[in-house]
DNA sequence: AATAAAGTCAACCGCACAGCC
DNA sequence: CGGCTGTGCGGTTGACTTTAT
């Protein structure tokens, strides 16, 4: 059995202060990101290594961009969502400055409704499947946690372009337009090499030490040889 | 003005993977 | 080779805010 990651006694949990965050921010501005795990105690901190991760990436990191997504935002990150489906960290490294969790809640709260209310499931990006306001929040409740615990954990990614079991179009074959004309994509002449993202620029930039955005599945040897993707590349 | 419902988002949790020993 | 550890990811939760009644 393993280890619990930190002792959760004697450890803060929930909302930041401003004094943990000013503790936090000042340790990695001296010493750089990495060894999450004895972080915390180094810095001075009563939290464990990965909120204290999590914190940084999502909060602290100083280009990390805050506020409203823009329109041309929005539509990469339906356009990639449709090609990679729920792959928010590599969703997000093809947007600078935004997170995984904050594309993550992005498209939950915003994006999932917009694509719904437009008719199309968001699930797997096809117009044309029927979805009644009643179905409109099962969608949203099942799709939301869709293969996570009932199944287990899903080791499979989500498969943007599953069917969807009726005679309903794919939306976002990658660079298709769509059928409905009021929904219409610009073309974002997307780049979708899988190049890796530059790392925090203001974390010590130490060799060994993995780009940030490097997620599991990008270095899925399936990843890179999707048919999909390659049309891109 | 009060309350319920819906929406938002920061943070937590559990799991999987890579690397090390 | 197998176990252990550190890290990163996606899903979920719950507190807080906003909107509707």
């Amino acid at each position: 059995m393993r280890k619990p990651c930190c002792d959760k006694q004697d450890m803060n949990k929930g909302a930041w202060s401003k004094q943990e965050d000013q503790k936090l921010t000042d340790y990695i501005q001296k010493h750089g990101e990495g060894c999450w795990r004895t972080l915390p105690q180094a810095a001075g901190l009563l939290r464990c290594g990965k909120s204290c991760r999590l914190r940084w990436i999502n909060y602290l990191r100083p280009d990390v961009k805050r506020g409203n997504f823009a329109d041309d935002e929005e539509d990469l990150i339906i356009k990639l969502h449709a090609l990679l489906g729920n792959r928010w960290s590599l969703i997000a490294g093809r947007l600078p400055g935004r997170t995984d969790n904050e594309v993550k809640n992005y498209w939950n709260s915003h994006l999932r409704r917009k694509l719904i209310k437009m008719g199309i499931d968001p699930n797997n990006h096809r117009i044309g499947c029927k979805i009644s306001p009643l179905q409109n929040s099962a969608t949203l409740d099942s799709s939301a946690s869709s293969g996570s615990k009932e199944n287990g954990k899903n080791t499979e990614p989500t498969k943007p372009h599953d069917g969807c079991g009726t005679n309903c179009d794919l939306v976002s074959d990658a660079a298709s337009g769509l059928e409905d004309e009021s929904y219409s994509l610009p073309d974002l002449n997307l780049d979708l090499n899988m190049s890796m993202v530059s790392p925090s620029p203001c974390a010590p930039q130490d060799d060994n030490k993995k780009p940030i955005h490097e997620s599991k599945t990008s270095r899925d040897p399936h990843f890179f040889s999707s048919p999909t993707l390659l049309l891109f590349q």
